[in-house]
DNA sequence: CCGCCATGCAGAAACGTGTCTTTCCGAAGC
DNA sequence: GCTTCGGAAAGACACGTTTCTGCATGGCGG
C-alpha cells in the first residue's frame, strides 16, 4: 500500500494536508509556520484545508527536528526520608503555580519531576531547561543536566559552586535579621527559634542570620530544630520549645505550620499572644490573617520567584542570556498582624507605623 | 564528513555507542531495552559502553517510532476569571503532589497545563493520557483530546455525557449527608451552608445534598454563596452568614478556607465555637488541628483520589482497560475535633507535659 | 551427508517534521 | 535572442530511535 492511503486511522500528519490542498509538504510547513516565501492566497488556503482536517502536527516529530521540546522541568528535592516534598508548604504550592502561568504564557510547560537521580525518568522526556528548587551542594542532577547542555536556575542560592544558569533567591539573612529588629522594636527580650535540621540553604541561612543576631545584640541563642518534612515533629519541637527553662518572649518558626503550632502550645503553657509571647512565622497562607490572634507572617513572595525563575531560564534557552550567570534577589515582605504587636488596641497609642522595612 | 564523526558536540547517540561497541545499532537497542535474542555477555558488554559514553536515548526520537512519550497532562479547570486555579487549595496540592508520585512510579511524569482550549500549548505536547479535575459539562477541551485518541480520566464525575475513559470521585452526597447528620447528633438545630456560586460538579452536589437533607429533617435552607476563587469573598460571605436573623446555630463550608472565616465571623459576633456555634469545613489542611478551638474537618482523600485516577488512566493507556468506562468512588473521611461537639472536653486546661493531644 | 531450526547479529525501513537545495518558469537586462 | 534573476514550490535529507526482515553459522535429527 501506498504511504499516503496507508495511515487511515490515526491523526492526520502533514503529508494528508499537503495531498488534500495539492501543494507540497515543504509549501504545508512553510505556510503554517509562516517562514518561506509564499504569497498570502497560499498561506490562507493552507491553513484553512489545515484546519478543516484538524490537523495538529506532531510534537516529537517537532522535537526531534528543532531539537525544541518547550518542555520545562520542575523538581524538587526531598527533605529527609520522604520521597517527594511537591507543595509540602504553601511556598512550593504557589511558586509551582507561578512558574506554570509565567511559562505557559511563553508557550512553554512545566513537568513536574523528582530530584532524584533516576536515570530512566529523566531520559524519558525531552527538557528544554529546569527549574531546581532549593538543589543541595554538589547536586548530582543538577550537574548531569549541565553536562548535557540543559540550562538550569535554581530556585535558591546554590552552594557548592553548581553551575547552574542562574538562580532567583530572598536576601533570607536580611529577612531575618529585619524581623528580628521588629520583634525587638515591639519589645522582645530573648527571642527563641523554631528550625529545622536539615542541610537545605533556606534552613542554613535563616539559622546562622539568627545566630549572627543574637551575637550582635549580646542574646543566648534559644533554638529548637526538628526534621521539617514532620508535621508531628514541629508541634512536639515549638511545645519543646517553650517548656525549657530560659523560655523565649518572641519566636520566629522557619516553616508554613509553626504558626499554629505555637499557638497551641502557647495556649497549653497558658500563654497569651501577643502580650506575654510574640509570634512570627514564615508562611504564605492567608490562614494567618483569620487565626486567634492574627499571627504576624513573612512572605518569600513565592509567586514573584516562580516568575523570575522561568523568565531567565528561557531567556537562556531562547539565546537572550548575556553568558554570565543571572542572579536575582527578590525582597520579602513581612506582613505584620496583632502576634507581633505588644500593645494592646484598647490602650491609645501611636498609629501604627508605615510597614516600609529599611 | 560521514555521519559517524560529524557529532562531536552534543551527546552522544546509540551509533556512537554502538561503533564503540563493536557491534551494530540494532544490537545496542536490543541490549538497553531487553529485547532481542542476545548472550549475556553482549547485553553487559553494550551496556557498560553506553554508561561508560553517557548514553541517554533521546526521549523525542523514542516517543516519534514508539507513540508513547510517558507524558501525562494534568489539567485544571478555571473558577470564573480566574486564569489559573493549580493549587489554588490545599486538595489540589495534595491531589497534584500524590498524582505526580503514582505516575512516576510507573514510569510516567505529568505536565501541568491550562484547561483552557488553547490549541498551540495543547499541541505542543505529546501526550499518552490526561487527568482532568472536574471537568464541565461539555468540556471542549476533552471532547477534542477522546477525538484525537487520548484517554482522558477525570477527577469529578463528569457532566454532559463526556466521553471520559473513566473517573473517580467521592461520594460527595453522603459525605454531606453524614456530616449534617453528625452535626445534628451534636445538638444543632438549624444547619447553614456556605458554598460557592460556581457550576462546578463539587459544588452542585454539595449544596443539593444539603437542600435534601433539609427537605427530609423539615428544616429551612440557611445558605450564602460567593465566587469560591475570592478569598475576601469568602470572609464577607462567612459574615453575612451569621449576620442573618435566621442565624444558624451550626453551619458547613464547602471551601478550604471557610473553617478561619467562619472563626474569625463567630468572634466579631461573640458567638463561641462550639457552645453557641458548630462548626465544620471541608479542608485538607493540617492546620486546623491547631486552631482555636481545632475545627472538625471532611477530608475529600485527595491523595487516594490523585493515586487512583492516574492507576486508572495508565491502566487504559497499556492496554489493561476491560472496555468500559472505569468509575471508582473513594470515601471521605471526617475528622471530629472540638467545634462540632457541643460538650466541652475540660473546662480547665490540661498540664502541658503532654504534648500527645487526643 | 543434507536440510532445518535456533541463535546472534546486521541492514534498512519507518515515525513526521523542518529545512537545505534544487527545479521550474516568467520577466527583465544586454 | 540568450542569459540572468528572482519568486514559488517541489525533492530530498536528516533528526535518533525502534523494529521488521534477513543473513550467516553451528548443532541436530533424519
Amino acid at each position: 500500500m501506498s504511504r499516503s492511503t496507508g495511515r487511515r486511522l490515526g491523526r492526520a500528519g502533514i503529508r494528508d494536508v499537503a495531498a488534500a490542498a495539492g501543494v507540497s509538504i515543504t509549501t504545508v510547513s512553510d505556510a503554517l509556520n509562516g517562514k518561506g516565501r509564499l504569497p498570502d492566497a497560499t498561506r490562507s488556503h493552507v491553513r484553512e484545508v489545515a484546519d478543516r482536517l484538524g490537523y495538529r502536527p506532531s510534537a516529537a516529530a517537532r522535537t526531534l527536528r528543532t531539537g525544541k521540546s518547550g518542555l520545562l522541568g520542575l523538581t524538587v528535592t526531598t527533605y529527609g526520608d520522604e520521597p517527594f516534598t511537591f507543595t509540602e508548604f504553601a511556598y512550593f504550592a504557589e511558586m509551582a503555580r507561578a512558574a506554570t502561568s509565567a511559562a505557559l504564557a511563553r508557550g512553554y510547560a512545566l513537568v513536574i519531576l523528582p530530584a532524584t537521580s533516576r536515570h530512566d525518568v529523566w531520559s524519558n522526556v525531552a527538557l528544554d531547561g529546569t527549574v531546581v528548587i532549593d538543589p543541595a551542594d554538589g547536586d548530582p542532577v543538577v550537574t548531569e543536566l549541565v553536562r548535557h547542555g540543559i540550562p538550569v536556575v535554581s530556585d535558591g542560592r546554590p552552594g557548592g559552586a553548581l553551575p547552574v544558569t542562574g538562580w532567583v533567591d530572598n536576601d533570607h539573612e536580611a529577612a531575618v535579621l529585619g524581623l528580628l529588629d521588629h520583634l525587638a522594636d515591639a519589645g522582645a527580650r530573648r527571642i527563641g527559634l523554631l528550625t529545622g535540621n536539615t542541610t537545605d540553604t533556606y534552613t542554613r541561612l535563616s539559622t546562622t542570620a539568627y545566630l549572627h543576631w543574637c551575637e550582635r545584640v549580646g542574646q543566648d541563642p534559644v533554638y529548637e530544630s526538628y526534621p521539617a518534612h514532620d508535621p508531628c515533629a514541629g508541634a512536639v519541637a515549638a511545645d519543646r520549645l517553650l517548656a525549657r527553662p530560659d523560655r523565649p518572649d518572641a519566636v520566629y518558626g522557619l516553616f508554613d505550620p509553626n504558626g499554629t503550632d505555637l499557638l497551641a502550645a502557647a495556649r497549653r503553657y497558658g500563654l497569651r499572644v501577643p502580650e506575654d509571647l510574640l509570634l512570627v512565622c514564615c508562611s504564605e497562607s492567608t490562614l494567618y490573617a483569620a487565626t486567634e490572634p492574627p499571627v504576624t507572617t513573612l512572605s518569600l513572595k513565592p509567586r514573584r520567584i516562580g516568575t523570575a525563575v522561568v523568565q531567565i531560564l528561557i531567556d537562556a534557552i531562547e539565546g537572550l542570556d548575556t553568558g554570565r550567570p543571572i542572579e536575582q534577589v527578590i525582597p520579602t515582605d513581612l506582613i505584620i498582624r496583632a502576634s507581633s504587636q505588644r500593645r494592646s488596641p484598647r490602650t491609645t497609642v501611636s498609629p501604627p507605623r508605615a510597614p516600609t522595612g529599611d
